[in-house]
DNA sequence: TATTAACTACTAAAAACGTAATAGATAATA
DNA sequence: TATTATCTATTACGTTTTTAGTAGTTAATA
């Protein structure tokens, strides 16, 4: 079974993939929402409950660090999407992606490249 | 404010997306889990009052129609991956979505005379 | 028409989620 | 040392989600 988070879970670990850790504190600081620091706190424990981080103690506060990598959760979450929305056609998930206007040219220049270099492997 | 489906709700809209439209009993075969007839019809109707979903009758039966399309959903649940887990890296989505070894050649293939054609259209 | 099979409607309720108040502990600092 | 600011621990609660039993209805069919 793919990992998965709840919407909440997953932007508190957004944060903590992003700034690498976090005491509450941190986390409560970077979050979009505002919520109550002990709802923070709560959400960091709930977490590591289920272990997708851990803690140490930093002075009387405790730092806490993602266990649960972004790969672990992004492959569930996408093949999720892909799956059930892009009836598992990447095809379609990348038109999708890249419809959105603010993708540059280099982006996808950068993207076309990444695709060359997969072909590439494929064929020799 | 984009569309947001419960995994639930999202098994059975995947069914209907993919059928066009279903009976309860149609999509309670699909359902991949084994869930109680009932379940289904319950989802369903809470699916209709978010208005995500409409029935006509046929014989004594209901069919269902989706009325929220994988667009609707898919834009919001996609772009929450880009965001919290790839940190709204495109590449590195699609890196992750191409990393699979059942990739097709020709799908990659596809996948990059869609690119081109996107970024003819932004050279020209 | 009486019976049965297949549905929907209604109701309930456990489990998960999300939020936060408040109490207690600890370290800084006046 | 006394006070204060800052943390964690505990507890609770409303809401949403998910699941499903059972009652009622309708259409087929014997």
């Amino acid at each position: 079974m793919s990992i998965r988070l709840t919407p909440r879970e997953l932007d508190i670990m957004a944060v903590l993939w992003r700034l690498g850790s976090g005491t509450v504190n941190e986390v409560w600081d970077k979050i979009e929402d505002e919520l109550a620091y002990s709802t923070v706190l709560t959400m960091l424990r709930t977490l590591e409950g289920k272990g997708h981080v851990r803690h140490e103690s930093q002075g009387k506060a405790f730092r806490y660090y993602p266990v649960t990598q972004p790969e672990d959760a992004g492959s569930g979450a996408l093949d999720r999407v892909l799956d059930k929305i892009y009836q598992g056609s990447r095809e379609l998930l990348v038109t999708r992606l890249l419809a959105n206007e603010e993708v540059s040219p280099e982006e996808l220049r950068r993207i076309r490249e990444l695709l060359d270099e997969r072909l590439g492997e494929l064929e020799s």
